[in-house]
DNA sequence: CGCCGTCTTGATGCCCTCCTGACGCTTCGG
DNA sequence: CCGAAGCGTCAGGAGGGCATCAAGACGGCG
């Protein structure tokens, strides 16, 4: 499980980055926003590190020299959950969703400004503690929206919304997994099974129908997001 | 789940038991007591008898012919909480612990005076009544419609409306869990038994029957609706 | 043993959900 | 500046699920 280290101290971050440049950026920037930083430069580091020293979240570059940084993710996932926010560069699209289907939570495309690195580290240990401690969450709340996956209900300013079992499955899979980037095959697959993991027309159509019923704007959504090449996100806050 | 007969009339009885003797003297004693008697003389006939006639308490020899005595209470168990007591002879010791860890309620040493038999059996049937209408609501309330599972009447503004076995089962099991949506399956192997999880008609035309006794307008009911492709939901309001 | 109520099973028509294709828009890269 | 790819949107057709009616099978009861 994760280190327990996130409910005495600051945050353990193990960081791994072959640029030195960014290395010494993130050196100085993590420490100063409340956050321990461990550093591996290649991924037979990262393994080591990440085993031997359990820390509560990784930032994990995808152009490293030794290893695939999607080998990392996989091997990673094996025996822990912690967090993982992989770095990837541009052109590195597919590496990326590759990362995010073998487990990562979330992605940040270089270059990256500083608040949205915090926004994305933060979501993922909330994410974290959430699975972890919460064990299963039945339900999601977030502004006006309310399901309640216990009793298969959902509600739109307190209003009961009449949803069809695909989209009601669409919606519990980024309620399982609220905050996360998820990705078109892994979504694919929940809901419709993993002989549809190439029918991103599916989510589409569903996604475009879930908006219709949930948000106020369905063109300009607040909580059902879409990461361009990657997948969907159901906002958390 | 349990057979609500009990409040109306004699407790229905299962006997398995393969000793012709022991069956002669059960088939007359119990129904000098109040009790309606169902036989069994097989493992196998008491697993199809079970869930066919929904008996209101099972009394279990472990010494049978075909099946383990600790089995047959574990696959009952699976799906009915009937109260179970078994008999067993002397130097079946652990059989008897076995299936009380399975979810047996009491036990029977041969052999047994008719003084002590009656005596488990009340006290069983006793117990289950208690945790069956003491678990949860003992009854359900919402504008006109009223249902008292404690007493197993079910009233419409007030009238008291005559439920068959079969409907009341059903009514019950949606009241058990009132707002929440049951699938299919839970509702078939509730009120039919797990042989009959997809018998998906069933269901339609008994929903299609209470709502003729319950709703104002069948047709498009207030209390009783259908969640399409999953199963039903009782209305709470 | 025969009657009556209940349960099971079948047949039919309707409606909704799902899938699918076409099209326009935006973004990104050449 | 243009083409390609990804996304959102709309609409229609096919299929499956649902409600309903009706008749036969079954079991309880007198």
């Amino acid at each position: 499980m994760i280190d327990e280290a996130s409910s005495r101290r600051e945050p353990l971050v193990l960081v791994v980055e072959d640029e030195p440049q960014l290395m010494r950026f993130l050196r100085a920037t993590l420490p100063a926003h409340g956050y321990r930083v461990l550093e591996a430069a290649t991924a037979a580091q990262a393994l080591v590190q990440a085993e031997t020293r359990q820390p509560d979240l990784v930032l994990l570059d995808l152009g490293l020299p030794d290893l695939d940084g999607l080998e990392v993710t996989r091997r990673i996932r094996g025996w822990s959950a912690v967090p993982i926010v992989v770095v990837s560069a541009r052109g590195q699209e597919r590496d990326k969703v590759a990362a995010l289907d073998a487990g990562a939570d979330d992605y940040l495309t270089k270059p990256f400004g500083t608040d949205e690195l915090l926004a994305r580290m933060r979501v993922a240990l909330r994410h974290a503690t959430r699975v972890g401690s919460g064990q299963g969450e039945a339900s999601f709340e977030s502004g006006d929206l309310r399901v309640d996956l216990a009793a298969r209900l959902v509600y739109r300013r307190g209003v009961e919304v009449r949803l069809t079992r695909t989209e009601y499955r669409l919606l519990a899979a980024l309620v399982k997994h609220a905050g996360k980037v998820l990705t078109h095959r892994q979504l694919l697959v929940e809901v419709w099974g993993p002989g549809s993991a190439n029918e991103t027309h599916y989510l589409r159509v569903y996604m475009a129908q879930l908006r219709h019923k949930l948000e106020d704007d369905p063109a300009q959504p607040r909580w059902l997001l879409t990461e361009t090449g990657v997948g969907y996100r159901l906002r958390t806050d």
